[in-house]
RNA sequence: GGGGCCGUGGGGUAGCUUGGUAUCCUACGGGCUUUGGGAGCCUGAGACUCCGGUUCAAAUCCGGACGGCCCCA
């Protein structure tokens, strides 16, 4: 297997293929097939996203993947930043259609007509829903399984609000939603809030999550837009307020994508394989078998004991591999807890732990299982997240003048806002402005020009 | 838009300079023996991107198309 420190993007497309998470030999440029593996991680990721949002009374829609062209070229800044990579469909059957329809390359042009339809009055707000399907966009860059791609695995959360404090409320929200997955992912981040000319297109302002993977280049995990009375406006989204008047809605929405689960691969993967956050694991624990007397008996009973207590678990009951086989197999699929079971465990009525992300064996009594499994998890979670951590910091540099940019990972610096001084950055280190970081509270002045700024963080990014 | 590199079994490759039976690893089917850290032996099936040219003969040389990758704008 390739040397993931060296090699990274060598390492991460064969790692996607060894696990089985994607086939990209699908024969339609930057369209992968999501296979068994890979589509059961990203439907774990998708349903601990839906019980973060579920719970805040955000409620599942499913739009059509088709928008008429007059829905999104209503007349403003948003399709422009879209027109250049909308897959269009032209034909039914042989007939040219009377109005081309376009492949969503997200949803606001086909949500807020039927905002409009929706939102009467001010008891139909807040209006919150999401949807988790595929977006299409006709990138023309280099495409890589989950990072770049044109058919796209997308969350987007779309809200409507009486004022614009209830809209701010529903940005912190999000942040409050995205500390909570990004703690189960085990995802180290920042926050930062775009530059104006590389915000969402028509939204008044964008803060996104970003991360950093080992090779060094930021990935954009997350966004999430204010769009105030932009949208509304030209959707004519209004409600009648109490007071008998209308107002138009103050808009919101958060996205995310098949990201989530590259950073996961990038972030947590070794030379071994993955190694997946037991939240997202679609087996948690697997029990090999070393073969012999009662051997598989007591393998069964252990996995009832455990299917009991919604541990997701599974025997690798396959006689044509042998155990050593097994378990580089499983390791590199990321599995986080072996139990290894042979005639010394049936005896002893204990079981033998291998956790994939701390070394050695340990052996417990049997009697113990449904403790210490759970709390074996939780570990094993506690300590992805704390090297994740340490991974991180150790690609982010404080940096105080351009000289000291030249380095691979997340420079953070005083800047003073201008598109200039961020293009002499990026001509003379390849890395840009991803933006102010949002909690950062000191000034200093801006490695460029000299003039009073604000602490940003700048990245080659993916 | 400009330039460069590359297309060989499912995956990864050798062969190409100097034309002649296509190599090895892995994965896959069958069989026997194995199984506490990637088992062994036997056996089977499977490929030169396409079109044209040169030649007795093309994976190899020439031209073109298509596809992939990289760099620059």
């Amino acid at each position: 297997m390739e040397n993931k420190k060296d090699n990274f993007s060598e390492w991460y497309n064969e790692i996607i293929t060894l696990a089985g998470l994607s086939d990209k030999r699908y024969p339609v440029k930057g369209m992968n097939v999501w296979l068994p593996y890979g589509w059961k991680i990203m439907s774990l990721i998708d349903s601990i996203v839906r019980k973060a949002v579920d719970k805040r009374n955000f409620q599942e829609v499913n739009f059509p993947v088709l928008i008429g062209r007059s829905m999104l070229e209503v007349e403003f800044e948003h399709i422009r930043g879209f027109e250049n990579e909308i897959y269009w469909v032209t034909k039914g059957g042989k007939e040219n259609l009377e109005e081309e329809l376009a492949l969503r390359p997200t949803s606001e042009s086909a949500m807020y007509p039927m905002f409009s339809l929706w939102v009467r009055s001010h008891a139909d707000l807040p209006l919150k829903i999401y949807q988790i399907v595929s977006v299409y966009r006709y990138e023309t860059k280099h495409t890589r399984s989950f990072i770049r791609i044109r058919e796209i695995h997308f969350f987007e959360a779309h809200t409507a609000h009486a004022t614009y404090e209830d809209a701010e409320a529903q940005m912190d929200q999000y942040k409050e939603i995205w500390r909570e997955i990004s703690a189960q992912l085990c995802l180290p981040y920042f926050y930062d809030q775009r530059p104006d000319w590389d915000k969402f297109p028509g939204a008044m302002y964008t803060i996104a999550f970003d991360t950093v993977l080992p090779s060094g280049r930021s990935l954009q995990i997350g966004t999430i837009h204010q769009y105030g009375t932009n949208f509304s406006k030209n959707y004519d989204i209004k409600y009648l307020k109490e007071d008998g008047t209308f107002d138009y809605a103050h808009q919101t929405t958060y996205g995310m994508s098949e990201r989530l689960l590259a950073a996961i691969i990038g972030i947590h993967g070794d030379d071994k394989g993955l190694i997946l956050p037991p939240d997202v694991a679609p087996i948690q624990v697997i029990i090999v078998p070393i073969p012999g007397d009662g051997v598989m008996e007591y393998a069964r009973d252990i996995e009832n004991t455990l299917n009991s207590i919604n541990v997701r678990v599974k025997v690798d009951d396959r006689e044509n591999f042998t155990p050593g086989y097994k378990f580089n197999d499983w390791e590199m699929r990321g599995v986080p807890l072996r139990i290894e079971i042979g005639e010394r465990e049936v005896k002893n009525k204990t079981v033998t732990l291998s956790m994939r992300n701390i070394p050695g064996k340990i052996t417990i009594d049997r009697s113990k299982l449904i403790y210490e499994i759970p709390d074996t998890l939780i570990r094993i979670r506690e300590k992805m997240m704390d090297d994740a951590k340490r991974q991180f910091n150790e690609h982010v540099f404080k940096a105080s003048s351009i000289e000291e940019f030249n380095r691979d990972g997340l420079i953070t610096a005083f800047w003073c806002g201008s598109k200039e001084c961020s293009d002499s950055i990026e001509a003379k280190t390849e890395k840009s402005a991803l933006g102010f970081m949002v909690d950062a509270k000191e000034t200093g002045k801006c490695v460029v020009c000299g003039k009073e700024g604000k602490l940003a963080v700048f990245s080659r990014s993916y």
